[in-house]
DNA sequence: CGCCAGGCTAGCG
DNA sequence: CGCTAGCATGGC
């Protein structure tokens, strides 16, 4: 096992782990104490997962993020944290209205994460009408039944299932781990990634051709795509138009509802500050979504 | 019991 | 193009 410290007094900005990884982007770490999503910060307990087929655990501890892998995975959680963001300036591009001054204090030291392409496709095709703890243990149950086991120091971690083994599951199979009508969905998916259509192959074409190449997936329309975009892709100037940021237009930016779905996303990218829209966003959702400023 | 959750697809006009 | 019924599941 190899261990080591990031200070995160040298990181632009910070970090808050647990808002970080509890905001509802990432479904692929659980918590040592099983309280994730229970809207509790954890005390001594490890945020854990395997990415790269390598085990990571992380905690916050004072002013450093500790952390143990089956190798050195500092470079890993930089990426997969997005720890060189430069977060003061991200959010420099706030517009000054209440919303967003309320956002940004309610969940300062939130980073926009940089998960794998694959997992994130199919976390957010389960996403569909359903909570946030509930995709959590989706996953969960997709992770510890079709991934590959990894140990390290005598304890078991699941990695998402790759491609292959997801497509070799039935629908079957898939609903009786609880996605519901979300099953013919990942099924046909993964079976499209497997046979050599990638989602990260989105990546490096403009924002919005970018998210109509992911809604050739099944189950994928332009709000999980632009999820995928966000999350994954460092698209940061994509808005996801969830329930909660539907209902926040409403009640208030009206002007900014334009019907469909691309019109009315590039109205509300313009009000959420532009390039790092989706970063903005991604403060506004979980202070709505967890607090009941609506 | 009804309502809702980080929506999408297929079928219709 | 836009509109809508139907779709699983569990917590409140």
């Amino acid at each position: 096992m190899e261990t080591g410290t990031i200070d995160i007094d040298e990181l632009a900005g910070g970090i808050d782990l647990y808002l970080t990884l509890e905001s509802g982007q990432s479904y692929l770490w659980t918590r040592s104490d099983g309280q994730m999503y229970t809207g509790t910060r954890p005390e001594d307990a490890w945020y854990e997962t395997v990415i790269d087929g390598e085990v990571i655990r992380v905690r916050q501890q004072d002013d450093q993020l500790v952390w143990q892998g089956t190798r050195d995975v500092e470079p890993l959680i930089r990426d997969l944290l997005r720890l060189d963001d430069d977060l003061p300036a991200i959010l420099s591009t706030m517009p000054t209205a209440p919303l967003f001054e309320h956002a940004r204090h309610y969940a300062s030291g939130l980073r926009v994460v940089r998960d794998p392409a694959f997992p994130t496709l199919i976390s957010f095709i389960c996403s569909a009408q359903m909570r946030v703890s509930r995709i959590h243990s989706m996953i969960t149950r997709l992770r510890e039944t079709l991934g590959d086991t990894v140990t390290l120091d005598g304890r078991s971690y699941h990695a998402f299932p790759t491609p292959d083994q997801l497509a070799a599951a039935s629908e079957e199979t898939l609903r009786e781990l609880k996605l519901g009508y979300r099953a013919p969905y990942v099924a046909d998916t993964a079976d499209m990634v497997a046979t050599g259509t990638h989602p990260a192959d989105a990546a490096g074409r403009s924002y919005e051709a970018a998210r109509e190449f992911l809604t050739q997936f099944v189950g994928v329309g332009q709000k999980v795509a632009d999820c995928v975009l966000l999350f994954s892709l460092g698209y940061l100037e994509a808005v996801p138009l969830d329930t909660w940021i539907r209902t926040a237009i409403e009640q208030r930016f009206p002007d900014a509802d334009r019907g469909s779905y691309a019109a009315t996303s590039a109205a509300i990218r313009e009000k959420f500050g532009g390039e790092y829209a989706g970063y903005v966003q991604t403060y506004v959702f979980h202070y709505l979504r967890t607090t009941d400023a609506l």
